[in-house]
DNA sequence: TCAAATGTTTGATC
DNA sequence: GGATCAAACATTTG
């Protein structure tokens, strides 16, 4: 967003064209004729969504895991999108397909109907939704629709941060561990943001570089590994499908 | 060589 | 309605 935003607010997009069926739902002719001629006059985030607002309509994409937006980079084989703008060129790869390029009038509800914002959401209104859940933090914090923005290894690095076990019962955590995980969220968030993200295997921002977040983690990746307070290995466990990272001794139950 | 891992969302199923 | 799990895909790693 912070390298993007700058670079696409204002530029007019000539002409598109997409060779993915997977990440390019839409008929690409048609989404290509809505696209071709229009101005873009803001670009937002809703979660993890990134919305381009046109003259007309909403251009909106979601990276998925693998997907990258990029400024005047040479196609590749897993470029799923070119758009012809009128400063350069913009490019969507993404190895995996995760991700999602659509067209809108307004905001889908899918987009426009997730939870509040981890960023925004205030530790009062933090509290009252953990107190209506009866599921584990870790996967419920991934929930886009309970809250939006979250992704998995900054959902690990603040349970970390927040001495909270993956596995604890959000109805069920104390007033002062729901304040210290809000902290730790907007903490780690903006610091994963200030660093440019977190590059494990190929994540680049608009300009192809290189996030350095990731060697800041604490827990993610570090499966085995001493904790950096306590020193106790680093356990891995599978949550709701996905690689869960904590320390046995720092996040009890 | 092959199984398992990877940053996300969805749709099915209970 | 809410929780849980498999699937979509390509590539890397052990």
């Amino acid at each position: 967003m912070r390298s993007l935003a700058p670079r696409l607010t204002g530029r007019r997009i000539l002409h598109a064209r997409f060779s993915s069926r997977h990440v390019v739902r839409d008929n690409f002719k048609r989404l290509a004729a809505k696209l071709a001629g229009q101005t873009v006059r803001g670009v937002t985030r809703h979660g993890k969504f990134i919305v381009a607002q046109l003259d007309k309509g909403n251009l909106i994409v979601h990276l998925g895991m693998t997907g990258a937006l990029l400024f005047d980079a040479p196609a590749g084989p897993h470029t799923r999108a070119v758009f012809d703008l009128d400063n350069g060129v913009l490019l969507y790869d993404d190895p995996r397909q995760f991700g999602r390029i659509e067209w809108a009038p307004e905001l889908p509800a899918r987009v426009a109907r997730l939870g509040p914002d981890a960023l925004h959401i205030s530790e009062a209104d933090f509290l009252t939704l953990l107190r209506r859940r009866h599921a584990r933090i870790k996967p419920l914090l991934l929930n886009q629709s309970f809250l939006r923005g979250m992704g998995n290894i900054y959902s690990d690095e603040a349970l970390f941060q927040a001495g909270v076990h993956p596995r604890a019962m959000a109805s069920r955590l104390s007033k002062q561990r729901a304040a210290r995980l809000h902290r730790a969220m907007i903490d780690i968030l903006g610091a994963a943001i200030a660093n440019k993200g977190s590059s494990i295997s190929d994540y680049v921002d608009a300009e192809g570089r290189r996030g350095t977040f990731q060697h800041m983690h604490q827990v993610y990746g570090r499966e085995g590994q001493p904790c950096t307070r306590c020193g106790a290995p680093i356990r891995r466990v599978v949550l709701g499908g996905r690689g869960t990272h904590y320390c046995p001794k720092c996040q009890r139950l």
